[in-house]
DNA sequence: ATGGTAGTCTCACTA
């Protein structure tokens, strides 16, 4: 089963290069995030004649995430169990009733703006809340995919300068060690077990030329519960999708799991 | 300390 997670920055303004994507890779199950519109204005009859069942949960202009599947998709929990009071739409969270049922979830964690800033605080208290969830997740010993965009570069490897960049957003060792408290629960990055060297990233600012000067880093990911990591055979970064007019700014990140 | 670009019920804000 092909998993991938993609950041779109507005799924209406996108869906030509994602309905050619889709044909092009043909994933079994697609972790969106940035869809920026509600669930109403949601391209399903373009995305469902492509053979997918959808999951939303959207919001007007800023946010939302959703979850695309060939096989049907079950028990869907919208927003991060605990964290009630969050009007955001950042997270949702799903079974994949494939032959081997996966749970999934596409995270949108919160940019952050600047170390120290108010949305920053905002960012670590929302990472927290994911921990929880994933210790909940890790505890029930079922195969999950939680992919989405982290907005955290894991290492200095994941970053196109990282002296520039040295304790800015997306790179600070606070925000790393949100991330690297998430791996130690047991999770697996499904990318770096296939892909040891640096500097391959799934983000490119739209500014600057930064895609053309390959200034990236690589923010988005897809964490694996130990019963889906045995399973994972292969992970990569598809840059294709960036190359193309009207692209978004980041481009999908995909791992493949074994039937078990 | 600033600029560069893209998206959105826009002339401001978020990324």
């Amino acid at each position: 089963m092909k998993i991938a997670t993609w950041n779109v920055n507005s799924i209406k303004a996108r869906l030509p290069n994602i309905l050619e994507w889709l044909h092009d890779s043909s994933p079994d199950v697609v972790l969106l995030q940035e869809t920026k519109t509600v669930d109403e204005g949601f391209p399903a009859m373009e995305i469902g004649d492509m053979g997918y069942n959808i999951a939303l949960h959207g919001q007007k202009t800023y946010n939302g995430v959703a979850i695309l599947s060939k096989y049907p998709i079950e028990d869907v929990e919208r927003g991060l169990p605990g964290n009630d009071d969050d009007d955001q739409a950042r997270y949702i969270e799903a079974l994949i009733a494939s032959p081997d049922p996966i749970r999934v979830a596409s995270i949108y964690v919160p940019m952050g703006t600047e170390v120290g800033s108010e949305k920053f605080a905002y960012k670590l208290n929302f990472l927290n809340w994911v921990i929880t969830r994933f210790e909940t997740i890790f505890a029930s010993g079922e195969a999950a995919v939680m992919g989405g965009d982290y907005n955290i570069t894991p290492d200095d490897d994941d970053v196109y300068d990282p002296e520039k960049l040295h304790e800015t957003v997306l790179c600070s060792t606070i925000e790393r060690k949100k991330l690297r408290t998430m791996m130690n629960i047991g999770y697996t990055d499904a990318f770096r077990t296939f892909n040891t060297a640096g500097h391959q990233y799934s983000w490119w600012d739209y500014r600057a030329g930064a895609w053309n000067k390959d200034n990236g880093l690589r923010i988005d990911h897809l964490l694996l519960t130990p019963a889906a990591a045995d399973r994972l055979s292969a992970s990569g970064i598809d840059r294709d999708p960036r190359a193309k007019e009207k692209a978004s700014d980041h481009t999908p990140v995909w791992c493949l799991i074994d039937d078990a």
